[in-house]
DNA sequence: TGAAAGCGGGG
DNA sequence: GTGTACGCTTTCA
């Protein structure tokens, strides 16, 4: 590895400061749009499109139209570089002046070479090829946000209030705009006929305002689709692209996604000039690490966050509409704090991503989306090939013959039931410090970059986290510094699920990861035993953490003692943290278990304890009931049982807290062909309500009575709107039946529910979660519907039930000794 | 028992 | 078409 130049690994080597937006084309021509303090440059630059070839056999036909690279070969049709590397590898770079020509040209080769028509290059693996803004800045060595800071970027953040969730069933009626520059405001339409002008506003101050950022949470899943649906509908075209760009509209295109109808459409989004940014995605990133951030919803996360404002305005999604027009004042309140939530979220979760776009060759709104590994970190390892002439391997063959499988961390459980005074221990980033320690890495990578990439990413992360500890707190400093520190953990955290992955990755080798986790596996369990040793109650082990119980009367500063004094007897490079203390925990299964805080939170992980149905009536009890579980109050879990159960037999509950919610599948011709054999509760429930016209995707809510299934609108009554341009446009005849119309309020408070049925689901679906904490006759004990205490003799009294305690060994043991 | 489909989140 | 989200679950054959 050469001094000079290492860096340029990890960060590029072309220093053009403050580029904001990259847009380039197949056809060599690229557009950059630069930040200079307030002042937007953009400018124009051409590159030259490229791919690797490992072999130029396919190019023969070309004759003296292929030619080496050189400066001046001007009547090539395809130039070619050799790089350093074994026969078997990425060998060559193939230049053309247009993408284009660069793959009918390699298609036309390949389908003589093979004998049959190749008309994807997806189907070649002897080429690698990246999209034209990667292939731009790999060249280029450019990369986005050079010595700019997170506040400089222009962001602006909307968010569209509708009258339904589904843009066949509604329209927006309001929309709030801000920005990180003082902008705040919102635009609306009382009535249907304000739409069109309301969404050509939205156009006129995107385009006046001019940001280099549109952000808003669930931007791709909700707020895009829909104006880009309602926008259609009224006839207007969403020229939002920045002044400079060949193309000025919003780009979307359908993922094509062989199976369902329109019902698993994924839709992405581009703009040229601007980057979109959905926090909902930097929200899951950030969730993939800590893994408890119990709901991803805007106001939960911004709750969770601490960036909620005490004062900020809550409606209930189905009220929005109606709240307007009684009293549109509380919309605007509620819609301003959402954007501003939305701001919040970003200046908290997207520093990172910010960061990594001014190390790796991406789009700066790709990398705040893409998987870490092959979406960040392979960019850079190619990019580092690329800039020292060295080949790329080549191994998809050997790859699938090994067969990338290996074993993963170790999982164990190793006791069910409940604990009191738990403590967590983990190993502070297991894989990546056993691949630095023990210098594990693929053995395809010829130069070490990756190695070097880690060791030289773990020094640089701890400087930046000293640094963020010195600076000023909030400052831009310390923000800079915090920021680039996560994004390198992400880096860090990517190295060894890269190794690991299939034969997808470049650098792909399943028997490094396999040699890592193998000594992953080994480090964990030296932890165990030494816990064990030391009569620690040993409660689930997963990859490199563990939970135990410790004695009653330890204080949190013994708890850290036993840690370190374990911790010092690992391998050097190896160090283990200790991570919390628990007041309790209900172990039920691997990963499924919910923990009782020292401050009384109750944390709930793994679906076996959560329900997926969630009815919020069976929801509420089972977490009432687990805390009382925790804190040994049973009799108080049986009373909560009893509770529930009577206010269903009373009918003391609304409809609502009944419900259940599904989203559609089936267009109505499909469903009505099956349902003489098979029928279904959520059509069934818009069927009996009169629906016959519905689109595969509307989320439908309903519960179940006595005479059947029973729809709960989530809209208000000006819903449905017309969508009659769509079924013209694909050529169908408009519905003829007009939809009705009900309120979600109307029906919402009915009590006509199948008090027996609930009842049964209460024991059957939420009680059953807490069969792991007690012995089998008690759990049936605990959960009888009736309300005579003893049928039987053999019964215990409820007050001396207890649940299956998990206890220090030599707690109990001291325990009898006294006795 | 294994593969395929569903789900989050948004008004 | 400005690259394969994601990591689980439930359901179905």
């Amino acid at each position: 590895m050469r001094e000079h130049n290492e860096d340029e690994y990890l960060f590029g080597w072309n220093p053009t400061p403050g580029i904001v937006s990259v847009w380039a084309q197949r056809d060599g021509r690229a557009v950059i749009w630069r930040r200079d303090g307030e002042r937007i440059l953009c400018t124009r630059d051409s590159y030259r499109p490229w791919m690797l070839a490992t072999t130029l056999d396919d190019l023969k036909h070309l004759g003296s139209m292929l030619q080496p690279f050189a400066p001046d070969t001007m009547h090539a049709s395809v130039t070619y570089k050799e790089l350093d590397g074994p026969g078997r590898s990425y060998r060559y770079v193939l230049f053309s002046r247009n993408m284009r020509v660069l793959e009918s040209t390699v298609l036309t080769g390949a389908s003589r070479r093979l004998g049959q028509r190749i008309t994807a290059m997806n189907d070649l693996d002897t080429y690698y090829s990246v999209g034209p803004v990667e292939q731009y800045l790999m060249q280029t060595g450019q990369v986005y946000f050079r010595d700019m800071s997170y506040e400089n970027l222009h962001r602006m953040q909307f968010d569209l209030e509708t009258t339904a969730l589904d843009p066949h069933r509604g329209r927006i009626f309001l929309i709030a705009v801000r920005d990180n520059r003082g902008l705040a405001t919102t635009l609306e339409a009382p009535g249907p006929e304000d739409e069109k002008r309301m969404i050509q506003e939205l156009c006129a101050l995107i385009l006046k305002h001019d940001p280099d950022v549109i952000e808003n949470h669930n931007l791709f899943g909700f707020d895009l689709p829909f104006l880009e649906h309602r926008a259609l509908a009224a006839g207007v075209t969403l020229e939002i692209g920045r002044a400079g760009s060949p193309r000025r509209t919003l780009d979307s295109y359908q993922e094509t996604l062989a199976i369902g109808p329109e019902a698993r459409k994924r839709t992405r989004y581009s703009l040229a000039g601007r980057e979109l940014i959905d926090t909902l995605d930097a929200v899951r990133r950030h969730d993939f690490v800590v893994r408890d951030i119990p709901s991803y919803g805007l106001k939960d996360v911004a709750r969770y966050f601490g960036i909620a404002s005490s004062h900020r305005t809550y409606i209930e999604g189905s009220d929005i509409f109606e709240t307007y027009r009684r009293d549109p004042a509380r919309v605007r309140r509620y819609a301003l704090d959402d954007v501003t939530e939305v701001d919040g979220l970003s200046r908290r979760l997207l520093g990172a991503p910010f960061a990594l776009a001014s190390m790796a060759p991406r789009r700066y709104e790709r990398l705040a989306s893409a998987g870490p590994a092959m979406g960040i970190l392979e960019p850079i390892l190619v990019r580092s090939y690329l800039h020292a002439g060295a080949a790329l391997p080549y191994q998809a063959a050997q790859q699938s013959a090994e067969g990338g499988l290996h074993e993963g961390g170790m999982v164990q459980l190793l006791a069910s039931g409940v604990a009191e005074h738990v403590a967590k221990a983990d190993v502070a980033s297991l894989y990546p410090s056993l691949m630095r320690t023990f210098q594990i890495g693929p053995s395809c990578d010829r130069l070490g970059v990756l190695l070097y990439i880690l060791g030289r990413l773990t020094d640089l992360r701890l400087q930046h986290k000293e640094a963020a500890r010195a600076a000023q707190p909030g400052s831009i400093e310390a923000n800079h510094h915090a920021a680039t520190q996560a994004a390198m953990k992400i880096l860090i955290n990517a190295a060894y699920g890269y190794m690991g992955a299939g034969s997808m990755a470049l650098f792909a080798d399943g028997r490094a990861a396999g040699e890592v986790t193998r000594r992953g596996r080994a480090i964990l369990q030296q932890v165990l035993d030494a816990l064990q040793q030391r009569g620690m109650a040993l409660i689930e082990a997963d990859t490199d953490g563990v939970y135990f119980a410790v004695p009653p009367d330890w204080t949190e500063q013994q708890e850290r003692m036993l840690i370190a004094e374990i911790g010092a007897e690992l391998p050097a490079g190896i160090r283990l943290e200790y991570e919390g203390r628990y007041r309790a925990m209900l172990s039920h299964e691997v990963k499924n278990y919910a923990l009782l805080s020292y401050d009384g939170r109750l944390i709930v992980h793994g679906v076996a304890l959560r329900s997926s149905r969630s009815e919020p009536f069976g929801e509420r009890f089972l977490r009432k009931a687990l805390r009382n579980t925790m804190l040994g109050n049973i009799v108080d879990v049986r009373a909560g049982y009893l509770d529930t159960v009577e206010a269903l037999r009373k009918r003391k509950l609304p409809a609502s807290d009944l419900a259940t919610q599904v989203r559609l599948t089936k267009k109505p011709e499909t469903y009505h062909a099956a349902r003489q054999t098979h029928q279904e509760p959520a059509y069934e429930a818009l069927i009996k309500a009169g629906r016959t016209h519905w689109h595969p995707g509307e989320r439908v809510r309903f519960y179940r009575s006595t005479k059947g299934y029973v729809w709960l609108p989530d809209e208000t009554e000006e819903a449905p709107v017309s969508d009659d341009w769509r079924a013209r446009a694909n050529g169908e005849r408009p519905a003829t039946t007009p939809d009705v119309s009900i309120r979600y309020a109307d029906v919402a408070n009915r009590r006509d529910y199948d008090v027996e049925y609930y009842v049964r689901l209460l024991t059957t679906s939420y009680a059953a979660r807490l069969r792991k904490a007690f012995a089998p006759a008690d759990f049936e004990q605990l959960f009888r519907p009736d309300t005579q205490l003893s049928l039987f003799d053999l019964d215990t009294p409820i007050e001396h039930i207890q649940p299956r305690w998990i206890r220090y060994q030599q707690a109990l043991e001291a325990a009898r000794e006294d006795s």
